[in-house]
Parts: structure tokens; C-alpha cells; sequence
DNA sequence: GTACGTGCAAACAGTTTGCATCATG
DNA sequence: CATGATGCAAACTGTTTGCACGTAC
């Protein structure tokens, strides 16, 4: 993200009335430089976020905060901890299963064809969806053959 | 499931020179009635392992062996618990945001050429995916209209 | 009889909450 | 100056582990 987005985020976040604490803006600023979703652990350790003094409960109560405000999103993907990553825009994620490491892949039109069939055939009403794929990243795969 | 399909991977559990116990089949029993994913404390809850009497440690230790063998699959859904169903095809979940009621939807054709794609475009060798949609069903939907 | 499944209790990780204090708007 | 954000400590939930005992094969 780029710094004029961060900022526009920011204001659009007062102009809701809501106010601006130094430790929301250190945990955008944490998410934003990571640039790739992180655990909650991993925000406490991260530069902006310990720069901030913020404390163990703050972190939380402020991802939940952002969350709500809809500019955070939480990923729960398979292990024991949720990652949170600042939702941009829509898109999925490649997650090594080797090194864990996590990319983003940003189309999936297919699926809301796919979701107007499933719609159509069963009733439910898709609001939105969450996909992830596991397998070996580039690296990993050439080292394991 | 269907009675001769949970023998059936009873005994090729036993082919596979791992023991059954009481424990290991009351859990199966369980996960086949319910025939929908459980966390597991609803497990615990159920008929099939009050009966068999397993305590917590037990639950989890089977369900991570069942899970090895590749008869058990995790779902980590939103939320804060794990859930656990058998993993008998793969397919994807229905998850309605207001009553929390879970159900599968089988196709997902138009994934393998995206995850073809996929790999072409950024050398991620995809060995599996998790896809699910959240939503209002059926019921709800109308509730809320 | 031996390898391994199980109960029990305790530990653990990640997350949440109550309350007094402090800062933002 | 009032509402609400924060620190601190403690609680809580879901899950895991160590060890002694029990059971399937």
C-alpha cells in the first residue's frame, strides 16, 4: 500500500467519527510495510507496532477494531494462529506448504458463475467466499525435485 | 455415510497394521451420524464417544490420528474452534453467517483450470485447495428478506 | 507379551475481559 | 470535558503433553 492510500484511510476513518489513536496508526503502518498477512504475534514484533509500546490486549481490540471498520481481514487458514492482512482489494492466497510462505493471486472470476449456480440450485445466498491453495511454492518444489 | 462404507474403512484401517480401537471407531460413528462437520467439543457431546466414555486428550489424539490416515479432515472455518468431518470426497461448504448451519456443495470443475493457470503464471505447484462460501441460506435469507 | 491406545492432570498457546487510568476530539 | 482508547493482570478457550496404566493384536 501505497502512503497517500494509507492516508485516505486514515482520514476516512475520522471523517466516520471514529477516532485516531497513535496505536491504530501504528498497526496499519505494521500491516502495510509487512506487506503480507501476519499472526498476531508477528504485528507485536513488527517495527511500528513495538516502536508504539502498544500492549499484548491493545493489539487485539485494535485488529478487532479495523476488522469492523472493514479495512482489516482475518485469514484462517490451517494452523493454529489467524493471520490479519489490510483488505485492499478482494483476492486469494498460495500458501506453501514447505516453508509457509504466503503469495497472492488476485483472479477468480470463475467463481461468481459458480456462485450463481450454487445460488440458483440451492437457495443460498453467497456473500462472499474464502479460497486458499496449498502446495509448493517455486523454491520449494525445485528443491524437493 | 452408509454402514458398509464405515466397515469398509474400518478394516482397511486394520489392513494398514494400525489398531482399532473401541475409542478410534466410537469417534468414526460419531463424525457419520452427525454427517456434518463438528468441533470437538460437539464430538465429545455426541452419543457415540459419551458412550465409549474418552476423555478430551483422547478425542484430540484420535482425531489427529484419524486425520493422518487421511479419513478425517480439519475445516478451519471462521470462528474459534476447529471442525472436524470425514473426508470422504473432497467438496466445498455453504456456511450461513446467521444460523451458523453448514452444508456442502459438490463441484468445483472450474478450479483445475485455474489452478492450471495458476501454476503456469507463477511456478506455484497447487496440490490442494480450501473453498468455502459464506452467505445466508436459504431460511435466513428469508427472514431477513 | 509387547507395542501402543487411554485417562488424568497439568501445561500451553492464542485470545479476551475487568478495571483503573490516560488521551483524543 | 466526556467518551472511548490503553496498560496491566487475570481469566478463558481450545488444544497438547507427560506419565502411569490398560488393551488390541
Amino acid at each position: 500500500m501505497s502512503q497517500p492510500e494509507l492516508t485516505n484511510l486514515i482520514n476516512s476513518i475520522r471523517a466516520r467519527g471514529r477516532r485516531l489513536s497513535g496505536g491504530r496508526e501504528a498497526l496499519l503502518r505494521a500491516l502495510a510495510t509487512a506487506n503480507k498477512p501476519l499472526s498476531a504475534a508477528a504485528i507485536m514484533r513488527s517495527v511500528a507496532v513495538k516502536r508504539a509500546n502498544l500492549d499484548r490486549a491493545t493489539v487485539y481490540r485494535t485488529l478487532s477494531f479495523w476488522e469492523k471498520e472493514g479495512v482489516v481481514e482475518i485469514l484462517h487458514l490451517e494452523g493454529d494462529e489467524r493471520l490479519y492482512h489490510l483488505n485492499l482489494h478482494h483476492h486469494h492466497h498460495l500458501v506453501c506448504t514447505v516453508c509457509k510462505k504466503i503469495s497472492a493471486v488476485d483472479f477468480c472470476q470463475s467463481l461468481s458463475r459458480e456462485e450463481a449456480a450454487i445460488a440458483k440450485k440451492t437457495g443460498f445466498k453467497i456473500q462472499r467466499h474464502t479460497l486458499e491453495f496449498y502446495g509448493l511454492c517455486r523454491e520449494c518444489a525445485r528443491k524437493n525435485y
